[in-house]
DNA sequence: ATTGTAGTACGAATTACTTCGTAGAGTTTT
DNA sequence: AAAACTCTACGAAGTAATTCGTACTACAAT
């Protein structure tokens, strides 16, 4: 029986975000890496993967003394999750008033705009198959 | 002296969420809408909401004994406060990475499509007048 | 072999948020 | 005017998340 794994907690997602971009890591390099835009003790984080991997949210590797982890979820599928919540909590569900919202606020280069120009015809012609 | 309002957090959220949506409101209706969503006792809507008229997240009218909520801050503003946390923590700060997902996910209709078509056209518009 | 360094495990304090019970005061109903 | 109801205030329990200290073990250096 695999037990559903969490939603990860503010400070579980700062280590993901660490597992994701550098893949799997020791503790103390997790530790580092985060001490670079906070001051955490070491057992803090620690403690933290330790959770984590209990959760499914890291896997570890124990064969040798220094434990090796890295993510134990999908850095896109974790994010589609976290952001319907968002969205239903902060914009009562309405992804377009969102994305419209960040579009406004963002100085979107005109790079990031032809890719999301991109991105709706595409969603266009598919919306037109579907007919 | 004006004391910095704070993050709502996401009980408060859901409160402010009906003010913006209903504009002032005493405790009772407040907790009635609530419950429509989950079961939430009064006492626990009225401490709420006692907190967040402290915290400046709301205003209250306590001229009649039935005192009158109303939000005490702008939804948009608010919004985007959240909206920036949350694309750091969760897209590190990739908002245009969060559109593109939110734009794959969601099925956006036809109509919503055309309003960001509009609305990047608009961004493009200004981003030539900036050379 | 002793000392120092690096690691895991884990209990427990702390902090933040949420929930509710109870008390008391003001209204309304009978 | 008594009873029933409605409201605010507020302490405090409950719950979840974060943080860290201490104990213990393994390895490395002297």
């Amino acid at each position: 029986m695999s037990r559903k794994i969490p939603k990860p907690t503010d400070a579980e997602l700062e280590i993901l975000q660490i597992l994701w971009a550098k893949g799997p890591s020791t503790v103390r390099t997790v530790n580092e890496l985060l001490n670079k835009k906070r001051e955490v003790g070491y057992t803090t984080t620690l403690k933290l993967m330790q959770i984590m991997a209990d959760k499914g949210l890291a896997k570890r590797n124990t064969d040798s003394r220094t434990h090796i982890y890295e993510a134990g979820v999908e850095e896109t599928d974790t994010q589609n999750r976290l952001l319907q919540k968002f969205v239903d909590n902060t914009f009562r569900g309405s992804a377009m008033k969102m994305v419209m919202q960040a579009l406004g606020n963002h100085n979107a280069s005109q790079e990031e705009l032809e890719k999301i120009k991109a991105l709706i015809e595409q969603i266009e012609d598919q919306n037109k198959e579907d007919q």
